[in-house]
DNA sequence: GTATTATCTAAGTCT
DNA sequence: TAGATAATAC
């Protein structure tokens, strides 16, 4: 048998033998929280804990098979399938599945995603005709959202004087009437979004006794991971389901606590032990990931926050490379500096593009480095962004096996009903809604007997509409004797769907064509899977397939492939990984930390939290980048560096010279192509007569033209003159003596000047 | 009712 | 800039 207990340090090992009783693992970065987590499951089962008797709540269903696959190589697979892991959504949709009866709702309820979930609000407010420059389907969304995750019903919410006069404050006073106006369109649809399967679980519990007991007394051990990011419905139900054995184990970090934009309470952990009285507390402090370095710059960062448990993170790997921080003029030159930086680490060190990872805080900036990285040929993979299943032609056919299950389902109706087009228009879509609302019958019924709908349609549409639902009628009957192979392909041919697409071969057509394919395959795979296991048909249908897919991340669909690439990927989806280089790039202020937050404290310390989170993702070696302008809405704006760069204690970086930016990877040879094109790219945009320099209207003049005794403008030193030119171009060197800036040396081929004066 | 073109406006992180 | 929506022509 794996001894797991030698593997553990003191503190480490202590936390997995504490079995009963609530506890409490405060687990700094990198201090080995997966084991203790992995190991104190195993230890559960060793002492006898049946394995369908634990319930652990990890954040990303990617994180729980990994988990999973843990404690199978310690205890065995037959045992550690029984567990009851994963993401709180998705566990507790699957107990929804069983107990939906008891709230109305039937067994085979979709889920709606975000887009599903705004654009119900869209027809909503459109229908209340509200302005919808005012109740933005975003800010909507995130106003009901946070109420479920409060726990506020649409009653509560309409009563609730603070709620309405923050909404009236906003100049948003109805939303409160969205919210009921929601939740009611959401319950005649069979759908529950994100929140609900949280929420409505709540609802069981508090209403069904019973119920609340009977999964009380399965669930006799609970372990929770991320526990910092739980919010308060989250709270609620481990609350709960803990109240009778006690037997609760949290995990978590509070200085990684960064998913507050949805509903998670720090307070949670911050609280704990007065939550749960008799708690036992264990400090995970030592950091086995990282260098002495890194840990040290991450805390010194961290230290600027107030809300936090004290704790001593430390490392006692060697102290390692300094924080390196990279200063590039514009966003293309980040991403050639930072490729540049990996060319070289990847050459001096042996290390293989895995090693190295990318982090932005937002999306869009991986555009840069993926065009950077392409040209240099540089493999890379992004996490994130448009998953998979949020592609467009992908939802279009999921839509279609969502009616198939659930065919109160009207957004899904409504997408399809004209996919591929068959002549049924707005006008038809929008008297069939009105009528489903008014009657408060489903679309579905409507269509079922639209021969009695009378002169409401005439009868060229009523016969399309018929069409529509025969089509359906006939796939949902087919649905019940098939597997989700057999049916996804019958939907697709029935429907002509690829045959149209395929028609019109346009590139975008083709690479549409390549998802449903992809599509197609994920679920003959599913399929096959599930062959291995079972006989039963009921386990293979569409309707079993939808419920793993609608919970999945962007981080689980991603194949692990074993391919050699530079991972790119946001902060926030970084969170539990390592790499052995990291880039955190973008360092600039309004982007990291956001606008929105750079005035509000609290905002702003979770910001730094994220930018903690970021650093201690490194092993080996981290990289700061920021450059000074970057494109935004299709224009340059000048920008400036983030203040955490300025409260990483400089004893832990590299601080460059102001001016050797230029200096980084200009030996390598592709490096003068990238210059002149990133020239190009900022002459392209207009320019006005100088007035004030920024990164907007600033055109470098020819560098072979400067010559001594000129006088050159720079983008952040200002006015100067040239006092010396050594060498030849393009190694040429100038001198420049500014009036604010002092004397620089300057690379004239990557300085950027501005002859302002010729002598 | 549908296809094409013009105009608008937005990007913060995710289950 | 790019995707979404509105306006226009067919």
């Amino acid at each position: 048998m794996h001894n797991y207990l030698s593997e553990l340090n003191k503190v480490q090992r202590q936390a997995v033998e504490n079995i009963n009783g609530p506890s409490l693992v405060v687990a700094g970065a990198g201090s080995g929280k997966t084991r203790v987590l992995t190991y104190k499951i195993a230890h559960l089962l060793n002492n006898d804990v049946p394995a369908n008797s634990i319930l652990a709540l990890t954040f990303t269903n990617k994180a729980a098979a990994e988990m999973k696959e843990r404690v199978a190589k310690i205890t065995g697979y037959d045992n550690s399938k029984r567990i009851w892991m994963g993401t709180f959504h998705s566990i507790f949709a699957r107990i929804l599945r069983v107990e939906a009866d008891k709230l109305g709702y039937p067994s085979n309820f979709t889920i709606y995603d975000a887009e599903d979930t705004k654009s119900t609000i869209r027809a909503i407010v459109k229908d209340f005709n509200l302005d919808k420059d005012i109740y933005k389907p975003n800010a909507v969304y995130g106003r009901i959202s946070s109420a479920k995750n409060n726990l506020i019903t649409p009653k509560y919410y309409a009563e609730s004087k603070d709620l309405l006069d923050q909404d009236r404050y906003s100049k948003k006073p109805e939303i409160h009437r969205i919210y009921k106006e929601y939740a009611k369109r959401c319950y005649a649809s069979g759908v529950m979004d994100f929140d609900d399967l949280l929420l409505k679980i709540n609802v069981l519990f508090r209403d069904f006794k019973d119920v609340l007991e009977k999964y009380q007394n399965i669930f006799k051990y609970i372990l929770v991971d991320e526990y910092q990011d739980t919010n308060y419905s989250q709270y609620r139900i481990i609350k709960e389901l803990s109240s009778k054995h006690k037997n609760i184990c949290v995990v978590g970090d509070d200085a990684q606590s960064i998913y507050s934009f949805r509903g998670a309470l720090i307070e949670n952990i911050l609280n704990y032990q007065k939550d749960f009285p008799s708690c036992k507390v264990f400090k995970l402090e030592q950091n086995y990931r990282s260098t002495q370095n890194i840990v040290n710059a991450a805390n010194s960062i961290i230290e600027k926050n107030k809300d936090r448990i004290k704790k001593n993170v430390f490392s006692e790997n060697e102290e390692g490379d300094k924080v390196n921080i990279i200063k590039a003029m514009s966003d293309n030159e980040e991403g050639f500096l930072v490729s540049n930086s990996i060319a070289d680490i990847k050459r001096t060190n042996n290390y293989k593009y895995n090693d190295f990872a990318i982090l932005y805080r937002t999306n869009n900036q991986s555009r840069v480095f993926e065009e950077t990285f392409r040209k240099r040929n540089i493999p890379y993979r992004i996490f994130g962004g448009l998953s998979f299943y949020q592609r467009k032609e992908v939802k279009d056919v999921l839509a279609y096996l969502k009616v198939i299950v659930n065919s109160k389902d009207a957004e899904s109706i409504k997408r399809i009903i004209n996919y591929p087009a068959r002549g049924i228009g707005k006008t038809t879509v929008d008297k069939l809604s009105k009528l489903s609302l008014n009657n408060d019958i489903p679309i579905w019924e409507i269509l079922k007997r639209i021969e009695q709908t009378g002169t409401v349609f005439n009868a060229g549409t009523r016969k399309k509409l018929a069409g529509f639902k025969n089509v359906i009628s006939e796939l949902m009957d087919f649905s019940q004797n098939n597997d989700a192979y057999t049916l996804i392909t019958k939907v697709i041919s029935e429907t002509e769907i690829l045959k149209r697409l395929k028609s019109d071969n346009t590139p975008e057509n083709i690479n549409r064509v390549e998802n449903i394919n992809e599509l197609i395959n994920a679920v003959s795979e599913f399929v096959e899977n599930k062959n291995e296991e079972t006989e039963d048909l009921s386990e293979k249908t569409i309707q079993k397939y939808m419920e793993e897919v609608s919970l999945l991340t962007s981080m689980d669909t991603e194949s692990d492939e074993e391919n050699d690439k530079v991972t790119l990927m946001t902060i926030h989806s970084s969170k539990g990984l390592e790499y052995k280089n990291v880039y955190v790039v973008g360092v600039e202020q309004n982007l990291f930390p956001n606008n929105q937050a750079t005035f509000d404290p609290k905002n702003l310390e979770e910001e730094r939290r994220l930018f903690y989170v970021a650093l201690t993702r490194a092993e080996k070696h981290v990289s700061v980048s920021y450059s000074l302008s970057r494109f935004k809405y299709g224009k340059i704006e000048s920008t400036t560096p983030s203040q955490f760069v300025n409260e990483i204690d400089p004893q832990f970086t590299n601080n460059p010279l102001e001016d050797n930016f230029s200096s980084v990877g200009s030996s390598d040879s592709t490096g003068e192509s990238y210059f002149s094109s990133s020239n190009k790219f900022i002459k392209r945009k207009t320019l006005k007569p100088l007035q004030k320099i920024s990164a907007e209207n600033f055109e470098p003049s020819n560098p072979e033209q400067v010559e001594v005794g000129m006088s050159v403008l720079h983008l952040r030193f200002g006015e100067g003159e040239v006092v010396a030119i050594e060498g030849e171009y393009p190694q040429s060197k100038a001198t420049v003596i500014f009036d604010n800036a002092g004397k620089k040396q300057l690379l004239l081929k990557f300085a950027k000047l501005k002859i302002v004066e010729k002598d």
